[in-house]
DNA sequence: AAAATTTACAGGAGTCACGA
DNA sequence: TCGTGACTCCTGTAAATTTT
């Protein structure tokens, strides 16, 4: 036997003495499982949402929601605890659920042909999606929020801050002296929500690995914090059961003392820098935090004001305020680093799509890219492009791609090549002279005036709309989850259906289905009874005394009709203001403010719609009527206001939580109204919430008609004048003998006439 | 009830096929 | 052979689901 044949057995042999033992013990193992028993698993294993109990003998079907641990039942077989499941996936996401269709076609074990048929539409995709990837990053802001709020109310606030770090650095925030722009304290933030019944658990993953770093955990729903040294925390995951060890061994009730304590022990958490933090984080992310961070220097240095969303949305990675008053560009922050082997600078255009995978972004998702180049770390260049450009270039809103990039010193080397990236010049901002210095290069700042005006253009002229705050307050800020309070069409269905159909308005029917394309404005105007008759809804308010006719027809409607609280302001939310250009701002156009223009036209159609049917009213004491507008917006022509169309009026219009968007508003609206009817009442001058006090220069014109509507007294005075009777015979003598050539109609009216005319000239 | 695992997301970096 | 662009991979996070 050749050698190498030896070699050759002697390794098989030692490779068989290895694997001997591992085979032995699999195979003890597998016989140490009953056949019955490994049989039954498989049947389970087909199925979702069930599995065997060895103990019992039986397939348990669970079905585990964050409320609760889900136990369904045992059962004999595998496909009864499956059909079980199948129930409880029904009975826990009914059919007005958000996601029921796609949940029912995913998890359920036997769905019918026509969920298993489901498709979901791009926009449910990408609402899922954003759902799910924007929470870590609320939950994030919000645990910080919750940190710092503690600590605030400490009396070590005067003399220590906490500052939030970028999000993908490995610590979350530094604890350092106020003002101070030296080292810290690293702070890691674990945030939860309660899992079980009562809140009482909160489990937080991935602790390990934050060694000299201070791990601060976050209860998000519960307000508790703990705290520990990431050194002492030897477990990846804790579960922590409020009023056990887990809980009271770790709690801190004055996390400002504890922090201080905390900052002055540097042997056991060494300060760290800000840049020092960013190093710490994750490669890839690494590369994203440094260039954000030079960004803002950056942005710093021209005055300008960069700043992070308020609320996690994909597409903006960031807010840029160049004026006070002027508008906020959203951007969209991208960094690369010089990729060695292929010579080029690229990025990926795309936004998460949901289920739907990674989609191209759309032209209204962000106002300018800032796409950031770095080199070893340092800020090489950015290329600030308008999203106009890129949509005009085809690379966002019609596909995703890479976009690569090729700043002056790295341009492609083939000629054609050169030529397509080219336009790419004109948005480039050199900055490798720049150094983070405090004097920005004046040729540099100048380049970056321009582009920042030149995008600010853009997006002033492109939607208006986009530029305004939304309202100050969702649904958290009354306390309340959509998912509780929605109401559903279902729902009013089974009402509707219900005792008294023929006193629902007509209106109802129709109203409760929001239409995004049409803009929905619902305003509230006076009455002093509900025009239509019908009994009072829940829309109806009522204050025990006068209606809320202050808001058309008081006398100080005398006021020049240039009053501008007529729809000028265009504050008509508390910090939303209409995003005035800024007048001195000469190197833009200014833009036009249309929203103006529509609030205008929606008050005059809200005065000419209620003038036309105020005859018509009754006053009933003690009662006033709320109104529902709703109104269709159709396309501005250039510079000029968009034509409002009003589409229906409802009288008591629906005040249930149809949508997210109405919800905050309509509990907005309910205690406003309080503001008016009772506040106003006692004390002039009060606070009016969102409601505004409609003066209208129409309403000058017809002073007594709205008065009349308004209860006023009406009184005639004088008394009845006989008229002469004989005069009245002759009178009727002669109508009748006119009568008689005419027809019995015309005599009626001819009649009446007399009657009115002898009305008239009572009050005369 | 608790622990473990899977899923889904975003982001930059890397790979590879294609064509000039 | 090199430049280009589409596609995939890797990492980190929290939530959801599964398993014990």
């Amino acid at each position: 036997m050749p050698p190498h044949h030896l070699t050759s057995w002697f390794a098989l042999v030692s490779a068989w003495v290895v694997l001997l033992p591992v085979l032995a013990r699999l195979l003890k193992a597998s016989a140490h499982v009953p056949h019955h028993e490994a049989a039954a698993r498989a049947q389970a294993a087909k199925y979702r949402g069930v599995y065997y109990n060895k103990r019992n003998r039986a397939f348990v079907a669970a079905l585990h929601v964050l409320d609760g641990p889900g136990y369904i039942g045992c059962f004999q077989s595998a496909k009864e605890a499956a059909e079980a499941y199948d129930q409880a996936v029904r009975c826990r996401y009914p059919k007005p659920t958000a996601d029921h269709e796609l949940r029912c076609k995913r998890h359920l074990n036997f769905p019918s042909e026509k969920e298993a048929a489901y498709t979901e539409s791009p926009e449910q995709a990408r609402t899922r999606g954003l759902k799910q990837g924007g929470c870590s990053h609320r939950k994030e802001a919000r645990s910080f929020e919750l940190l710092k709020a503690a600590s605030d109310t400490s009396p070590h606030s005067e003399k220590y801050e906490l500052e939030r770090l970028t999000g993908s650095s490995r610590a979350d925030a530094l604890f350092k002296r106020r003002g101070s722009t030296q080292t810290g304290l690293p702070i890691q933030l674990k945030a939860a929500t309660s899992q079980w019944k009562q809140g009482r658990v909160f489990r937080f993953n991935r602790l390990l690995g934050y060694d000299r770093m201070l791990v601060v955990l976050v209860a998000l729903d519960g307000g508790h914090l703990w705290a520990a040294a990431g050194e002492k925390l030897a477990v990846d995951h804790l579960g922590i059961t409020i009023g056990c060890g887990s809980d009271t061994n770790r709690r801190v009730e004055n996390i400002g003392s504890y922090l201080a304590a905390c900052f002055k022990n540097t042997q056991k958490f060494p300060h760290i820098s800000v840049e020092e933090a960013e190093v710490q984080c994750s490669p890839n992310c690494r590369v994203e935090a440094v260039a954000h961070r030079q960004l803002m220097k950056l942005f710093s240095r021209m005055e300008w004001s960069l700043t992070c969303p308020p609320q996690h949305l994909s597409a903006v990675d960031a807010l840029l305020e160049v004026d006070i008053e002027g508008p906020m560009l959203r951007l969209q922050e991208k960094a690369s680093n010089f990729h060695e082997t292929l010579g080029r600078y690229h990025i990926c255009l795309r936004k998460n799509g949901g289920s739907l995978g990674p989609l191209p972004y759309d032209k209204d998702d962000f106002d300018l890219l800032a796409a950031c180049i770095l080199h070893e770390g340092q800020l090489q260049g950015v290329f600030l492009i308008p999203i106009s450009e890129l949509v005009q270039r085809g690379l966002v809103a019609s596909r995703s791609c890479t976009l690569y990039l090729h700043p002056p010193w790295s341009l492609p080397k083939k000629n054609g090549t050169k030529q397509k990236y080219a336009w790419q010049q004109e948005f480039f901002l050199d900055l490798r002279t720049w150094h983070g210095s405090k004097e920005v290069p004046a040729q540099v700042k100048v380049h970056m005036e321009r582009l920042i005006a030149k995008a600010t253009t853009a997006a002033k002229h492109a939607c208006m709309w986009r530029l305004l705050r939304p309202p100050p307050y969702t649904c958290e800020t009354f306390g309340v989850r959509w998912e509780d309070v929605k109401f559903t069409a279902k729902e009013e269905e089974s009402e509707d259906e219900g005792a008294d159909p023929p006193e629902v308005p007509a209106e109802r029917a129709t109203e409760d289905e929001p239409t995004a394309e049409a803009t929905e404005a619902s305003a509230a105007a006076p009455s002093s009874a509900d025009s239509t008759g019908s009994p009072r809804s829940p829309g109806s308010v009522s204050d025990g005394e006068e209606g809320i006719d202050v808001q058309v027809d008081e006398p100080s409607c005398e006021e020049p009709d240039a009053n501008p609280t007529v729809g000028s302001s265009g504050d008509d939310f508390p910090g939303r203001k209409g995003q005035h250009v800024g007048d001195d701002d000469t190197s833009v156009d200014p833009c036009v403010n249309l929203w103006d223009g529509i609030r205008k036209q929606m008050e005059n159609i809200i005065i000419w719609s209620l003038m036309s049917v105020v005859d018509g009213i009754q006053h009933r004491k003690g009662s006033v009527e709320l109104f529902g507008y709703d109104f269709m917006i159709g396309e501005a022509a250039q510079g000029q206001a968009p034509d409002v169309w009003l589409i229906e009026v409802n009288s008591s219009p629906a005040c249930d939580y149809s949508t997210p968007v109405t919800c905050p508003l309509v509990k907005q609206m309910m205690e406003d109204t309080v503001k008016i009817m009772v506040d106003l009442k006692q004390t002039p001058g009060a606070p009016t919430g969102e409601w505004q006090l409609m003066q209208h220069a129409f309403s000058k014109q017809v002073p007594q008609r709205m008065g009349f509507a308004c209860n006023s007294q009406l009184e005639v005075l004088g008394k009845k004048m006989k008229m002469p009777k004989a005069k009245k015979k002759k009178k009727r003598k002669a109508s009748k003998k006119s009568a008689e050539g005419t027809t019995a109609g015309e005599g009626d009216g001819d009649e009446a006439d007399g009657e009115d005319g002898e009305g008239d000239d009572g009050c005369d």
